[in-house]
DNA sequence: CGGTATCCATTGCGATACTG
DNA sequence: CAGTATCGCAATGGATACCG
């Protein structure tokens, strides 16, 4: 697996690609939708009382968007009237792992932030 | 202080502030900034050189935030006219640690997410 | 239910000009 | 050099209405 772990930064910065493909997963909605499809598949309207927040519009493109990138299965299930239902793919799994070891690191380091935070807001003041 | 790591997934619907803070942290130019700085110490105009698409206004906001939230420090040189360093803080090495992860993991699956992209804009086309 | 289409307010962001 | 201030456009994103 260390064939192509040379200095990560090149990454960034040479290949666009690699960044780009960040900014499409990273955002605010995507990594709540990832993270709750990782638990269990959900339907859209599900998906929106789960997270309140996203309107309809954004949630659709948020899907898509993921969809598209190969992170997400969209199944059509017969059903009356419609069903649909939302699947983390396999690579979907790999992301929201690194994803949780984001949001592990937040959890730890919360504390330090908010001290980072209360100088910062305190000197400025 | 407890340690619980209880199902991760409950940190982003109950806890709001781990999110605004990766909300924070995962744009679009903080990661590149983060990177940058994880190298080598900056100046204003150095980064702006490394990271030419960032216009002057922005890259101004992220360094703000990242200071703020204790990911950089900005360090003042006595110098003439005046010279300004940015510097990646401890904290902000192991979140770039994070991100180097993230850079590697779309290192291995961009292969694959570009055949999911063919596939998506090929049968919708 | 699971969307799409449309309108509209807000914001983001680049370009430009100016300052210590 | 390292910013701040201002302007104006373009893109987000919410609210609403409507469709299969």
């Amino acid at each position: 697996m260390d064939n192509t772990a040379p200095t990560i930064t090149k990454l960034l910065q040479v290949d666009a690609p690699h960044r780009g493909l960040l900014d499409e997963l990273l955002d605010k909605w995507s990594l709540q939708v990832l993270d709750q499809l990782c638990e269990r598949s959900l339907r859209f309207n599900e998906l929106r009382r789960a997270i309140p927040a996203v309107g309809q519009k954004s949630l659709t493109a948020t899907l898509r968007r993921l969809e598209r990138n190969g992170m997400i299965t969209r199944v059509v299930l017969e059903a009356r009237p419609v069903a649909v239902e939302y699947r983390i793919s396999p690579i979907g799994e790999t992301l929201n792992e690194l994803v949780d070891a984001l949001l592990r690191w937040t959890d730890q380091q919360l504390p330090a932030v908010q001290e980072a935070r209360a100088r910062y807001d305190g000197s400025g003041a």
